[in-house]
DNA sequence: TATTATCCCGGTACTATTATCGGGTCATGG
DNA sequence: CCATGACCCGATAATAGTACCGGGATAATA
């Protein structure tokens, strides 16, 4: 075997990896947050819409940087299946 | 173009982030901190000897958490060419 | 010498990410 | 109606990451 496919699990993570993104973007637009961070548009839209579900470390952390989030915690939250604010149980 | 490739500034930012996370492993043996960050060996090795300049943040994360180092920190420090213990200015 | 453990390397395989292009939708406003 | 802005989508292109294989180097030990 070599590169094994993305697992179930890892694809439901990059979702809510990509919902936090989003939702910590705010008002602020694609473009302008992309160019900010360094990367193109499409690879935030595809990241935010979880349509690539393991990103490369240098890319979150430079989106991370322009949203002031913390790494450990988009780390953090994106393991955990509820939102804080949200939690069922 | 598509897919640009590595920058020299990328793939010394990659093996400041190699040498970090040696550094970070100190003793503990390279396949006892894969199996327990769940990546193969061989990757490990290839991140720790910079020979993978832009690792999946899923991957880094994992490693930073059995190291017990903080996302953050390994991001600021390897955007900072020299290391803490080892300032010059 | 032989064995074990740890790490390194090149080659190979195959998927994933990054990125561009062209087009599409929807809402707002002139 | 037309234009603009913001977002979404599929197709495409090319590099990069993840992983397995066989082999090799070194050091410590028996």
């Amino acid at each position: 075997m070599v590169r094994l496919p993305l697992t179930p699990e890892e694809v439901e993570r990059g979702q809510r990896l990509g919902s936090l993104l989003r939702l910590a973007r705010g008002e602020r637009s694609m473009l302008e947050t992309a160019l900010h961070a360094r990367v193109s548009p499409e690879t935030l839209r595809k990241i935010e819409t979880g349509r690539v579900a393991t990103p490369a470390f240098p890319t979150i952390a430079a989106i991370a940087d322009v949203l002031g989030l913390s790494l450990d915690a988009v780390w953090a939250e994106i393991n955990e299946p509820s939102v804080p604010e949200h939690r069922v149980a």
